[in-house]
DNA sequence: GCGGCATGCAAGCAGGTACTTGCAATTGTG
DNA sequence: CACAATTGCAAGTACCTGCTTGCATGCCGC
């Protein structure tokens, strides 16, 4: 099965790379140290294979959880969005391309947008939870803040590096994004 | 001059669509009603044309500005980043595309974001300047106020084709961004 | 030891790629 | 009218693309 697992994952980093046309199956065939003809015995088709190979990259990228009952919002937004930033930030390459490629492939898109989804989901519950607490205002869109921080997170991780004069550090970004929201929704607490 | 300008626009709205590899100069031509040659005679090269026509449609692109004196906080930043969204959105083909292109080209990543760089300071000067006549409150990061609501409204308008389970509808999300701004920057308002 | 099974190797197929060459037809300009 | 620039057309080059075929080689379980 060794064969298999490598060629799945040599096609999901060139396709990263290289985009749907530029990953060649003499290319993967190559960089997985396998002959072509091997590719084609054991996927038939190079669409095959590039599908099954997203869909394993995307699957073993389970999003990370916040607390059920939220106590310190500061701590825990800013922790969760830091782990969502990083695995984001490595992911970027493949993130881009896919986005790209929608137009062409659009069957690769929910496999892709599932996990952002499922995020999306989350916070919104837990900041739901928060304000049945009281530990934020009444008003303001819950629904928006968390797509407004999503995006915000999103954005920086896949285009801080190509876009290289954002006036804000890549250090201080997420605590001051966290901060924002949490000013935005008049979280109770002192700063 | 025709033959030129007819052969730039085709190659952009192929380029946005197919990307850089899948712009061959056979589609171009057809698309454009030229011989293949033709192109070649122009331009010289595929690449030359692709750079040429991808400098173009950035360069008659100049962001929207905001007031020098801000008045009213809510309307102007509204109207402005309904604007903003509108062009982004009209452009998200391209857009996706050079962000996944700028692996392989990245020569073509500083014209393509040099728009959003401008709109940036843009939006920091006007909230700088709110600032200065008390209009917000004395603290809260303006810079990530800014990078904020841009990432989001960049995020909204490239990705709500593709990702359709977004919490926020359509109609409603640039509002919402910006109410969610004010709030975190203690707009001195009643909402 | 022997029959499957995975793999490698060499070659090839039909089509596409960027790009070139040579020549004829058109068009606008002096 | 004559000349030059622009364009079209047909053909061709060398290489890449996904994919197939035929045959040889090694390995592993029975």
């Amino acid at each position: 099965m060794s064969t298999k697992n490598a060629l799945l994952e040599v096609t999901a980093r060139l396709f990263a790379e290289y985009g749907w046309r530029g990953t060649t199956t003499r290319r993967i065939a190559e960089a997985a140290g396998v002959n072509e003809v091997t590719l084609f015995r054991h996927f038939g088709s190079k669409a095959v294979l590039l599908a099954e190979a997203i869909h394993c990259q995307a699957e073993a990228d389970s999003p990370p959880p916040l607390p059920a009952v939220p106590t310190d919002l500061r701590s825990e937004l800013t922790g969760w969005a830091t782990n969502h930033h990083r695995r984001m930030r490595e992911h970027r390459s493949m993130i881009r391309t896919c986005l790209a490629e929608f137009e062409e492939h659009p069957e690769i898109a929910p496999v892709a947008a599932g996990p952002a989804m499922e995020s999306m989901a989350d916070v919104v519950r837990y900041l739901t939870a928060a304000r049945e607490r009281g530990m934020i205002a009444e008003t303001g869109s819950l629904e928006a803040a968390t797509v407004m921080l999503m995006n915000a997170l999103f954005m920086d991780a896949i285009t801080r590096d190509v876009l290289p004069g954002c006036p804000v550090s890549d250090h201080d970004a997420i605590d001051l994004f966290v901060d924002l929201i949490l000013r935005a929704l008049g979280a109770a607490e002192a700063t």
